[in-house]
DNA sequence: TCTGAGAAGATC
DNA sequence: ATCTTCTCAGAG
């Protein structure tokens, strides 16, 4: 008999870590997967180790007496010691019990599979791996897909790649600049070499048409994709044949960064500035950042992908001497084709509202310039996108008589008027209802939306330019499934003229006829109390414009344009000369004066309670906590603040930061804070609902 | 006294 | 997380 230790699915404040020891008669390697008995179920773990002494059962009475192992799955080979330590440095950087952070990275079919279970899925993948190939073979034999000629910056780029040791790479190339290529020819060079190729994208969304162009490019190789929106079965179909090496290319969201890989090669991250990279449940990780250190101890390339980089990353990829030197930077500013990024315009709100009266302005959602730029796309035959990052109608609904707001009964937000469905929804908690006929304070029925979302903004262009076929691309309009690719088809025929859309259609999609992009609101952005804010707004507005003129030949004529009541802003100013570099370099330097990331490291500790007072009082003990550990002299602690929605289903919500200028630092304290915290939760003055400990947070 | 919701405790 | 045991209020 020999004692195996097991990572099972137990939360951390659980004081058990999630390693278990069971009993089996013989040793399996670490890796193996396993069912164990835990307390009344039984269970799938992981073996993560062998426990030193045979049975301290026999040694010491004391000792827990120990079950054992059910089953053994061996027709599955064991994880790699390479993902092994992916999940203990998640699990402790992110302070996690290893056995949640591994356990939640299966497919849940897979949890519940037993060996029996278990060989009839492996032979049905065996068959249908079979059948791919038999299709794969014959598309080889149709010959190789062309390729498109480089340009001398993607040249020049994948040279640099293909020089030296493995290691992270920043690729800094416009929209447009062929950012995919280099992804493609990278995949080319690692699946040549008998590797497979990760490749992160932020979205579901996005999956479908850069698995097109995988798939195009390399018709004989084993492509699948790896998210949640896949049904469970196909979740777990693709990941085993990542797991059984049979994939070549997997294609998958943040989840997929724990993808089992035995030939790993290379690892892409797509857009990796973007915050759905971010797990924001459970084991909050960061995608990315996993991302790179999975390349690093893997010893595979990670490129990291963005015409916008996170200032994190672009830090990193800065000089040595000014903390960087971590990634490679690699650049690549112009767009292929030879075609002018999008001319910036900036409308001075201010300047159209002394022009044509407030009144216009007020009426009008678009200054009368924008608005004569739209027909004349419209009158070319060319599209337009107006950005609104709003859905819904109006964002509240008020009373003219008594000042009613449409409140939300649950949460600390207004519910939005839904005009296509007559409701009031509350955006956080999700309650819907009919939206009233008069005023539920003073019976008055002149209730009137207060300013404009999507859907406002919908009607409104439709009446202001009579015969265009407006079109709207937002979370509602496309909640039904294959329904966002439906619409995006209709975009793509060119059934619309105009389309308004939330920052959804700004990610990712190749619009070919779309010379004009206009953000009509952007401004909420520049005075929010979040200082990552002018990060994502910059990156947002780049990313917009980079759907417009991306056919060369439009480029020309294509243009951006900014409605904005400051338009002296330096934000706006660095993207009307498209320089993402002054953009950054001002953002660093004030990051760096206030001590922010990435100067600094930061932990959010967030508490949910049924009272506020509850709520900051768990905060404030565990803050009085964390200044008795060693080393709090070298860590801000904060003080606990409501979040910035208090209140979400009738559930208070208080947040507290934590910050270090060094990475250690923090993670030392955070170690030592932990098994206190678990402690707090379980004393009565300071019960809380749930809390949680959130390591690198992006949004504050 | 009985019953059931919710808290507390354990899981190798 | 999930399952069991405990505990205390309110009904019988």
């Amino acid at each position: 008999m020999c004692r195996l230790r097991v990572l099972v699915d137990l939360p951390r404040h659980s004081r058990l870590d999630a390693v278990l020891d069971y009993l089996a008669p013989e040793p399996w390697p670490a890796g193996t997967l396993v069912r164990v008995p835990l307390g009344k179920r039984e269970v799938c773990g992981i073996v993560w180790g062998m426990a030193e002494t045979p049975d301290p059962a026999e040694a010491d009475g004391e000792a827990p007496v120990l079950r054992s192992v059910v089953q053994v799955l061996t027709d599955l080979p064991p994880f790699t010691h390479g993902w092994l330590r992916l999940v203990a440095f998640a699990a402790s950087y992110y302070q996690r019990s290893p056995g949640e952070v591994a356990l939640s990275a299966l497919p849940p079919d897979l949890r519940d599979l037993d060996a029996v279970q278990l060989a009839r899925r492996l032979k049905r993948l065996d068959k249908a791996l079979a059948t791919a190939a038999k299709v794969a073979n014959a598309a080889a034999q149709a010959g190789t897909p062309e390729r498109p000629a480089l340009s001398p910056e993607q040249q020049q780029v994948l040279d640099v790649l293909a020089d030296g040791p493995p290691q992270p790479s920043l690729l800094f190339g416009a929209t447009g600049s062929g950012k995919t290529e280099v992804y493609l020819r990278e995949a080319e060079r690692v699946l040549a070499a008998g590797r497979q190729a990760l490749v992160l994208v932020p979205e579901i969304n996005l999956t479908p048409q850069l698995e097109a162009r995988f798939a195009e490019r390399f018709p004989a190789r084993c492509i699948v994709s790896l998210h949640s929106g896949l049904t469970p079965a196909q979740r777990l179909q693709h990941w085993l044949s990542a797991h059984l090496g049979r994939a070549d290319l997997v294609l998958g969201t943040r989840m997929a960064v724990f993808a089992s890989l035995p030939r790993l090669g290379l690892i892409v991250v797509d857009e990796e500035h973007d915050p759905s990279y971010k797990q924001q449940e459970g084991a909050r990780y960061s995608a990315r950042d996993l991302a790179v250190w999975r390349g690093r101890h893997e010893q595979v390339p990670v490129l990291l992908g963005s015409a916008t980089p996170s200032l994190e990353s672009w830090y990193n990829a800065g000089p040595a001497e000014a903390g960087g030197g971590r990634y490679r930077r690699l650049v690549m500013p112009s767009r292929i084709g030879g075609g002018a990024l999008p001319a910036v315009r900036v409308v001075d709100l201010a300047r159209i509202a002394a022009q044509f009266g407030k009144q216009a302005l007020r009426a009008h959602p678009l200054a009368p310039p924008l608005l004569d730029a739209l027909r004349e796309r419209l009158d070319r035959g060319e599209q337009s996108l107006v950005l609104l990052n709003r859905r819904g109608y109006a964002p509240v609904l008020h009373c003219t008589n008594c000042g009613w707001k449409s409140a939300c009964p649950h949460c600390s937000a207004w519910r939005v008027f839904h005009k296509l469905d007559r409701t009031l929804r509350c955006h956080h908690c999700g309650i819907t209802e009919r939206v009233p006929r008069a005023c539920p304070d003073c019976g008055d029925p002149d209730i009137q939306p207060m300013g404009r979302g999507t859907e406002r903004l919908e009607e409104q262009l439709a009446d202001l330019l009579p015969g265009a076929r407006v079109g709207r691309i937002d979370a509602d309009s496309t909640r039904a499934k294959g329904s966002l690719a439906e619409q995006l088809a209709s975009v793509h025929a060119g059934e619309v003229d105009v389309l308004v859309g939330t920052q959804m259609v700004a990610k990712g999609h190749d619009f070919r006829r779309m010379t004009l992009v206009a953000a009509v609101q952007a401004d909420a952005a520049l005075f929010s109390s979040d200082f990552r804010a002018p990060e994502r707004l910059f990156s947002l507005l780049m990313q917009a414009g980079g759907r417009a003129g991306r056919d060369a030949a439009l480029a020309g004529r294509s243009e951006v344009w900014i409605q904005t009541w400051h338009p002296e802003h330096a934000l706006y100013a660095a993207l009307r000369r498209h320089d993402y570099e002054a953009f950054a370099a001002s953002q660093l330097a004030e990051r760096e004066s206030a001590g922010m990331p990435p100067f600094s490291f930061q932990a959010l500790l967030r508490a949910d309670a049924r009272t506020p007072e509850a709520a900051l009082a768990f905060l404030d003990a565990a803050a009085l906590q964390a200044q008795a550990l060693p080393g709090a002299q070298e860590v801000l602690i904060y003080p606990p603040v409501p979040a910035p929605i208090h209140r979400i289903a009738d559930v208070e919500r208080a947040q507290m930061l934590v910050e270090a200028s060094g990475r250690v630092t923090l993670h030392r304290l955070l170690a030592q804070w932990l098994p206190a915290l678990q402690g707090l939760s379980s004393e009565p003055a300071t019960r809380v609902l749930r809390w949680a400990l959130d390591v690198d947070p992006i949004s504050i």
